[in-house]
DNA sequence: ATTGTTCTGGAATATGCGTTCAAGAATTTT
DNA sequence: AAAATTCTTGAACGCATATTCCAGAACAAT
């Protein structure tokens, strides 16, 4: 009935998660985001709205792609245990190669903007909540499974805890024996039991 | 030999550094700086220098004062474990009474500006450092004390990342047993044998 | 006192950024 | 083919912000 737009929304969408991840909100210029995208401000503002909404649709196909596959990666492993090392295996090595090297979308939104925009904020917490149901879920499991002693209540939230600090501390570009060592000592907590000191993640 | 200035430095970069730690860098416009030191675009632009310039200062201020006394409460306890207990506590503290409840300058630093700004990074690196080295040095007492079994090498940079979730964390305005759980989990990992779930801090 | 120096107040400037707008282009429908 | 509708282009606008500047004020030295 008119003409068609020239550019996939979701396609371009992706561009801007990208960036906003990259750069965050303020250090994001509307100019350059538009020649990141490939668009004139015209065919931005009409689709998207102001940058404000932009991101905040940026930050939900963020979650729905992004931080959906890796939640999943909790869950879908042969046993909880297994899963939770899995996911924080992946994130070291996305730290390493450069996709998660400026941490993770909502990590930062939570440090930037969480204080100062009540609705970023209401979408953190949500992301915070899903990630912390996922490690409980992972919990219960192993527990069941006797891979692991009685999970303390605190436990799922721990684990996100740190994960936040893990993606604040990958902005130091840190080796990956550090991260190794870091991550194994955050999971000693689950296996008391176990050896300590110089056990690998794997 | 001159007019001299009508307040002190020291004291006005101490509002500075508030404010930059409670809104961030971008989000902190210079005009509001002004207001809150009670000065002039041009009393600031001289002993201070540009934006950028008086935002180092203040996360130099910061590290000299804030951070340090936080870093003695580890060193200045007695005992290793006590330390890191004692700074876990008072870090929770922080948070709950609105001192902290913007997490902690350097942590926003890291996440806003190390990715764009190389000087920054180095101060940031610098500070998680000095964290870690009294981490590392409170961790070796607890060793030789008795207190804890053989403290792996990546002990001391896993409780500096902990450090940095909680900051993120604080973003959400948790609850007090929201943070008392993750740090009894956190923790639980030093004193493997003691006993799990539901204890305390103290 | 007067002069020299530095600070203060507050306007002025310049730049960057978010947003809007108008004219032309590409479709679909009639 | 023509009309209607929506998209694209790219400039333009307005605003906020960082920075500068200058006239006047305050103090030290002589």
């Amino acid at each position: 009935m008119a003409r068609p737009k020239a550019f996939d929304p979701e396609t371009t969408l992706d561009i801007a998660v990208e960036r906003f991840w990259q750069h965050g909100y303020d250090g994001l210029p509307i100019q350059e985001l538009c020649r990141a995208m490939g668009l004139n401000p015209g065919s931005l503002y009409g689709p998207y709205g102001d940058k404000r909404s932009l991101f905040l649709a940026a930050f939900d196909r963020y979650a729905a792609t992004v931080s959906k596959r890796a939640i999943e990666r909790v869950l879908d492993a042969p046993s909880g245990l297994a899963g939770i090392r899995s996911y924080f295996a992946h994130m070291i090595e996305s730290i390493l190669d450069g996709k998660r090297r400026w941490g993770c979308l909502a990590t930062n939104a939570a440090v930037e903007l969480a204080a100062r925009d009540p609705e970023i904020a209401l979408k953190v917490q949500a992301h915070f909540q899903r990630l912390e149901q996922a490690f409980a879920a992972a919990l219960a499991r192993a527990e069941e499974d006797g891979e692991i002693g009685a999970a303390s209540r605190g436990m799922a939230s721990y684990l996100v805890c740190m994960v936040q600090g893990l993606n604040v501390v990958a902005k130091t570009k840190p080796s990956r024996e550090r991260l190794e060592g870091i991550v194994a000592a955050a999971l000693a907590t689950l296996t008391p039991g176990a050896r300590r000191g110089g056990e690998t993640l794997q």
